[in-house]
RNA sequence: GCCCGGAUGGUGAAAUCGGCAGACACAGCGGACUUAAAAUCCGCAGACCUUAACCGGUCGUGGGGGUUCAAGUCCCCCUCCGGGCACCA
């Protein structure tokens, strides 16, 4: 074979990423600075790039692939553009999977995240991704969690922070309880097969509720996020105008419900109170106090009631809460209606929650049309007290629910007001008579911060077993003994030689070492609590501390992140709309409350990529379709992988991994490769020539870079369509291959050469950098090619000297004519007129009309 | 039920403002090169009708209506797919 070797260096070296690849990346890992951002003294613009931080599983998938290609593409194209760019990565290293590894290698949680921390990062090197490590965050570490402690400490003394007993979400699966957030369609978020069950604890709860309004209103005004994610905001955030009236229980029908014999009111919610005058009952749901007092007495009543909980309770575990029947039961109560004075009587009802607005309703049947359903089952009446606001109007079928144009009827002082107008005036005089209010409610929850669980961020509060609780300088103390940490006891450090067990309950309970410490208010025996925080903690705040990784002396400093924030741009799936976009921007706000820092929004643009799917169905393990990125790497590449990422979809879209692309992708770079070599020792001469020489080919190829250079430089400025930007350069590679017998010939000048191939090159840097910097070197440029300025669009070489101008009758295509640019409307429209087929279109017909749109089209009106 | 998306060739998609529908790719077919294959290069390619072939014609962006000289794009109605919220009072 040695001979076939000769022929082989003999001829042009072949496109091999295998060997250009891990040349560049290891001079590029070995210049620390290359990736580095200056600090915030730096006279540039500053630019935030920011994808979401992965959870170590041990190997990227494809949906990181495609999320961190579309950032670096970002990142580049601006350091291109002359900005100070941060461009960070870290970990979201705690979570259950780590003690489930645990408990099946027998492998400590650290050990194993950190292993697969350190085998994913070198995945992310061997992509190119141009993060800089000097900032890496990993939640696991306590330089990290401290200042999760130190938050909640913070949250502590503003009482936004506290602990209560309630009902949970417990998934049996996971051994820990959930957060609303994490529960969808009555399922653990983790575990879709897991039903996830309601336990009574007592909890650690972050008060998100005190910032819905302002959570709400914000979104508002955040142009740079999808429509798609705020819209899910509002949905989770539910807020809910309407009016509390008290109906008392009637003394007539019921002397006495309240031991202590103090008249009982039953407090409903409403959001239009406009209709109260046809409300013919009040309807409690069955765990209302009372409903349980009324219960108390009535043995019957009581088993019913029971029943109804138990329906409930097997409703939402099985996710489907809408599909019970509606049933309810008369208690021969009555209430009294404060605006009427009318009686009416209380029903107990399995479709009212306990958990949402007060628990009991007014039920209007006439103009709802859940209370007219249930009336016609019970033959309670309906009583009918808004009509349009038009009195020749028919009056509507029943239940009429309309708001606009409608006007209340039959509604004593109210009678003929519009209902909006009734609502804020009714509202008004249940203030002032003291029997309700206007109120708003959510349907957001405070979010429920604490996990059985071991690895994650010890919560820093003990207990103290003297019931102690005054501590140095902190106003905030329980009774019961609960004291929180000072942080000069920062970091509590989670133990790391432990047991994992399959067993229920926090594992840290069962660590003697950390449970038993001393009580730092008065240095007597006191409990750990065995907790650990929610790792939706850890993300909560993650990219503040990429500003500052390595402070020790607190989560940031100031300056530093108010030079950085907000985020320019944010990039990551859609799955995180509700959870993590959420928590983050809470925090950002306590942040901001506590002085920490000036900006309201954590970021100013978000980005949220679609799924990668593979033969219809998102990549994953039990459908077996799977693309591992590694094994792309090795076949095409890293550039072609992330290249083709970028090409086969919009970024905003689903896109369909096929891998007959990626290696389409892989030819293109390959054909970039043969033409760029071939030419690269003309191009890389330093030579000018005098424009007015230029051949046609020149200008036909310096006309094709500088439309290329705009459209893409468009996109990234735009859309972020990087599908038509790839396009766009493959167009202009067509046209240099297909002007290679000319360049051959010499009719190119080494000056245009040298553009044309330096242009192509760094064109291609944001989308193949590897490739990219392999030519610019070859190509005679200096040092890393995403750091050599983007090339500007000449408007005046990218105009086209020709027009073509298609010719329609009646809108349908006849012919295109070809005029010099800039041809005025009568010159069009004699070319038009002139062409054969156009007057043998219009023989003998009349044209009525001529349209002729400039530089576009003409469209004759025949008849 | 309510609120967002989406539906375009065999496939992924393009058409940013109402102005040539299908750019750019993939797969396919044909050719060149090759002993052969791979690789590479060149060409063809929405469907249907017509033709020996050219030429030519009709239809065509989920379905139905409309506005317009002109509609994938705007308006009305409907179907299907994806996502979010949901006995939320």
């Amino acid at each position: 074979m040695p001979e076939l070797a000769k022929n082989e260096s003999e001829r042009p070296e072949r496109y091999n990423p295998a060997q250009i690849e891990p040349k560049w990346q290891a001079l590029w890992d070995a210049d620390a600075a290359l990736y580095a951002a200056e600090g915030h003294d730096s006279a540039k613009k500053k630019f935030y790039c920011l994808e979401m931080l992965p959870y170590p599983s041990g190997k990227l998938h494809m949906g990181h692939v495609r999320n961190y290609s579309i950032g670096d593409a970002l990142a580049r194209f601006m350091w291109m553009r002359g900005y100070n760019v941060l461009h960070p990565m870290g970990w979201d290293a705690f979570g259950l999977p780590a003690e489930n590894a645990a408990l099946k290698n027998n492998t400590p949680p650290k050990e194993w995240t950190l292993a697969n921390i350190a085998a994913m990062r070198e995945q992310m090197r061997r992509m190119g991704f141009s993060y800089d490590w000097a900032t890496e965050v990993t939640t696991c570490l306590p330089e990290y969690y401290r200042w999760n402690q130190w938050f909640f400490l913070k949250m502590y003394e503003r009482g936004l922070a506290f602990r209560k007993k309630s009902k949970v979400n417990w998934c049996p699966e996971c051994q820990t309880v959930l957060a609303n957030e994490q529960v969808i369609d009555g399922r653990c978020w983790r575990h879709e097969d897991t039903i996830v069950e309601q336990r009574d604890l007592t909890q650690w709860f972050f008060r998100i509720t005190e910032y819905a309004d302002e959570l709400l209103q914000c979104l508002d005004t955040m142009d740079g996020w999808p429509e798609k994610v705020r819209t899910m905001q509002r949905n989770w955030i539910g807020r809910s105008e309407g009016t509390l009236v008290d109906f008392k229980v009637s003394e007539s029908a019921s002397p006495q419900v309240s031991e202590s014999g103090e008249q009982q009111k039953i407090t409903v919610f409403t959001t239009r109170v406009d209709t109260i005058f046809g409300a013919t009952s009040v309807q409690l749901a069955p765990e209302h106090a009372v409903a349980r007092a009324l219960a108390a007495c009535d043995l019957e009543l009581a088993a019913e009631i029971e029943e109804m909980i138990e329906e409930q309770k097997a409703a939402r575990e099985a996710g489907d809460v809408g599909a019970i029947e509606k049933h309810g039961v008369d208690t021969g109560r009555f209430a009294v209606n404060p605006y009427s004075g009318e009686q009416v009587p209380i029903w107990i009802a399995n479709y009212i929650l306990a958990d949402y607005g007060t628990g009991a309703i007014m039920s209007v049947p006439a103009h709802d049309e859940r209370d007219f359903e249930f009336a016609q089952k019970y033959s309670i009446p309906v009583k009918r007290v808004i009509v349009p606001a038009n009195a020749a109007d028919e009056l509507p079928e029943l239940p009429y629910t309309a708001e606009e144009g409608a006007v209340l009827a039959e509604s004593g002082q109210w009678t003929g007001k519009s209902c909006v107008e009734a609502q804020r005036e009714m509202a008004a005089f249940a203030k002032a008579n003291g029997f309700g209010a206007a109120t708003v409610t959510y349907r957001l929850k405070d979010w429920g911060v604490s996990r059985q669980r071991y690895w994650g961020t010890p919560i820093p509060m003990v207990y103290c077993e003297n019931g102690h609780a005054a501590m140095h300088g902190s106003p905030a103390v329980e009774a019961g003994g609960v004291v929180p940490l000072p942080v000069t006891l920062l970091p509590v450090v989670l133990p790391e030689q432990i047991e994992i067990t399959q067993q229920g309950g926090s594992p840290l309970g069962r660590v003697a070492e950390f449970v038993n410490t001393t009580c730092p208010a008065c240095g007597g025996p006191a409990r750990r609590e065995t907790d650990t925080m929610d790792t939706f903690v850890d993300s909560s705040w993650y990219f503040y501390r990429y500003a500052d990784a390595k402070d020790a002396a607190a989560p940031f400093a100031t300056d530093k992140v108010n030079y950085w924030f907000p985020i320019d741009q944010y990039i990551g799936g859609v799955e995180h709309a509700i959870l993590h976009l959420i928590y983050s921007r809470f925090w950002t706000k306590v942040m901001r409350d506590l002085g920490m820092i000036a900006n309201s929004e954590p970021a100013a643009r978000l980005f949220t990529q679609g799924m990668v799917i593979k033969d219809g169905a998102k990549m994953s393990k039990s459908k077996g379709n799977v693309v591992s990125p590694d094994d792309m790497i090795a076949r095409y590449g890293a550039d072609a992988t992330r290249m083709y990422a970028l090409f086969a979809a919009p970024p905003d879209r689903d896109l369909d991994w096929q891998e007959d692309g990626v290696a389409g992708i892989s030819r293109f770079l390959g054909r970039v490769h043969r033409l760029a070599t071939k030419y690269s020792e003309a191009a890389s001469q330093q030579v000018s020539a005098p424009a007015s020489q230029r051949s046609a080919t020149e200008e036909k190829l310096l006309r094709a870079l500088h439309q290329t250079i705009a459209k893409v430089t468009e996109d990234f400025s735009g859309r972020w369509h990087f599908n038509t930007s790839i396009a766009a350069v493959m167009i202009l590679v067509n046209e240099i291959a297909g002007a290679e017998a000319a360049m051959d010939a010499g009719e190119v000048s080494p000056a245009a050469m040298g553009e044309i191939f330096r242009g192509l090159t760094l064109l291609l840097a944001p989308f193949a950098p590897f490739l990219a910097q392999e030519l610019w070197a070859e190509l005679g440029g200096e040092g890393a090619v995403f750091r050599a300025a983007w090339p500007e669009a000449d408007a005046e070489l990218a105009r086209e000297n020709e027009i073509e101008i298609p010719v329609q009758a009646n809108g349908k295509l006849v012919v295109v004519v070809k005029l010099p640019a800039g041809s005025d409307e009568a010159a069009v429209k004699a070319a038009a007129m002139a062409d054969a087929k156009v007057q043998a279109r219009i023989e003998g017909k009349t044209v009525v009309k001529t349209i002729v749109v400039q530089g576009k089209l003409v469209n004759l009106v025949v008849k």
